[in-house]
RNA sequence: GGCGCUAUCGUCUAACGGUUAGGACAGAGCCCUCUCAAGGCUUAAAUACGGGUUCGAUUCCCGUUAGCGCUACCA
């Protein structure tokens, strides 16, 4: 049976790094038929925050990832416990009555890295045993052999044959002075207990997975399939983290900014893994059907983002790709919480017109607000009157146009084909070209130079506002 | 410092000893066109460095360099 879990430990946003993560094993599980666990890694009390448990939540909702069984660290305390207990019954573990050290800084760097307290190794099982019962805080610690050297060896499905001498590996703690399990301890029990058959985690675990081979031995289970997967890293080359590169490692930024979830998830299967041909846009089916860890590779992937573009540009592309190839009234249902949320109004029916026309124009959901904005604005924003100045004309030409264009518009049927035929007969009876007649109607309607087509647009707009803001702009010519 | 991992265009990547080193995004140019966008075509751009092994290395081995990770009573 194919197990596999995403475990996140709730100390901040969902990153994107942990989504890759999350998308990973659930492709694989998908794939296999096998079952996806979410379990949430509490066990460091003192930087869980509820915050980050509901982001987790709210990301992974966003990109509509679903799993089957739930499990949270912090309740499975005696589990963990348990498991310490039963390694330092064999004497694989033993109690370091050493008092925490205030974390000093230059120490665990330096030259002299310590890999055992060896005092501590020598404390006879009978007074171990008497200074806990009197209550001393300890903690526990795995008993790396030092008599003989062994070395520590495993299999990962992405990096390969793995081998690490114990003489490099340091007396890891299990089990807090607080009698909270650590990581690696509370990990491995956990996995043992639900029964994880393949844990694919990402690199930055790879060298504590020795460790947790040794703990897995300890218990006495065999460990289970491991594969890593190449980190995520910025274009600086330092991994990715809020402090340093701000809210677009957060899943919930991409979202807030208008990537479509599907879009979102393919740039970031993208990212340390490929199919080996040259698909790029993948569905959700097909990325199931195809997901391998041969495909995964080794190095880091960087994702790129500046201050000037905080996305990276192969997501904006998957992102607009999307949009573009998305039925129209999926897109519109899409966009109406996005103008929702900016507080403007508009009714489904005109949305339905205008979706067609920024399609292809918008790359975000987002867009719609700044491509699309003046067919919500009341008032159109500010603009020079040269912008209605037609290529090869001047302001004569351009108010010619436009009290043509007051004119012909009343009777002209309000159709995409209507204005177009009606507006180019216009022209032609002006002797002007058809360019120069639809330039400033563009910017009389719209406020600029770019919009999108003309007819549509006009169809989109109105009768009413079209004429109105023909006659402004003329007002503004003369 | 120790240990580990990695190294192909700016970026994401393909090429599992023999290719004019391929694709995509981003860039440049042209076409299409009512502007923009989309689309089509064209173009520029890479095997980190040094040694081996081999008839032949992007590919295998060693070294150098660089980057990253781990080295906590964080995960």
């Amino acid at each position: 049976m194919l197990r596999v879990r995403f475990a996140p430990s709730p100390t901040g946003y969902l990153h994107v790094g942990s989504a890759r993560t999350f998308i990973f094993n659930w492709l694989y599980a998908r794939r296999h038929g096998g079952t996806m666990i979410l379990r949430i890694d509490d066990t460091d009390v003192e930087r869980n925050t509820e915050q980050s448990l509901d982001s987790i939540f709210e990301g992974l909702k966003w990109l509509d990832l679903d799993w089957d069984e739930q499990y949270r660290q912090s309740e499975r305390l005696a589990l963990h416990q348990q498991f310490a207990e039963t390694i330092l019954a064999k004497g694989l573990a033993y109690r370091d009555f050493t008092p925490a050290v205030v974390a000093v800084e230059d120490a665990p760097h330096g030259a002299s890295t310590w890999l055992f307290n060896a005092d501590q190794r020598e404390i006879s099982k009978e007074d171990s045993d008497r200074r806990a019962a009197a209550g001393e805080p300890f903690v526990v610690r795995y008993k790396v052999p030092r008599d003989v050297v062994e070395q520590v060896k495993f299999t990962d499905s992405v990096y390969g044959e793995q081998v690490k001498s114990t003489a490099d590996i340091e007396d890891f703690a299990l089990l807090r002075s607080t009698g909270i399990p650590t990581y690696h301890l509370a990990s491995c029990a956990d996995d043992v207990d639900l029964r994880i058959s393949h844990i694919i985690r990402g690199q930055d675990h790879l060298t504590n997975t020795f460790k947790h081979v040794l703990i897995f031995k300890a218990a006495g289970y065999e460990p289970p399939q491991f594969a890593h997967l190449p980190l995520l890293i910025a274009p600086d080359g330092a991994k990715l983290s809020k402090r340093k590169h701000g809210p677009v490692v957060s899943v919930t930024t991409y979202r807030d900014a208008g990537f479509l979830p599907h879009a979102f998830i393919n740039f970031l299967c993208l990212l340390g893994w490929s199919p080996k041909d040259d698909r790029e846009r993948m569905t959700r089916e097909e990325l199931k059907a195809i997901f391998s860890f041969e495909g995964i590779n080794r190095s880091n992937a960087v994702i790129n983002f500046s201050e000037a573009e905080p996305f990276d540009a192969k997501a904006l592309w998957l992102n607009a790709e999307t949009i573009r190839t998305m039925p129209v009234a999926d897109l519109s249902a899409a966009l109406a919480p996005v103008l929702v949320e900016a507080g403007i109004e508009c009714s489904a029916g005109k949305l339905a017109h205008i979706t067609p026309l920024i399609q292809e124009r918008i790359r975000l959901l987002k867009d719609i607000l700044t491509v699309g904005d003046f067919f919500f604005a009341k008032e159109l924003a500010p603009y020079d009157s040269a912008e209605l100045i037609p290529k090869k004309g001047d302001a004569a030409m351009a108010l010619k146009a436009l009290e043509k264009a007051l004119e012909a518009l009343p009777s002209i049927e309000f159709s995409h084909d209507g204005l177009e035929a009606g507006l180019r007969a216009a022209a032609e009876q002006l002797g002007i070209k058809a360019g120069q007649m639809f330039e400033p109607i563009r910017v009389a309607v719209c406020g600029r130079k770019t919009a999108p087509p003309l007819f549509g647009t006009l169809e989109a707009l109105g009768r009413d506002v079209c004429l109105e803001r023909i006659d402004k702009a003329i007002a503004k010519l003369k």
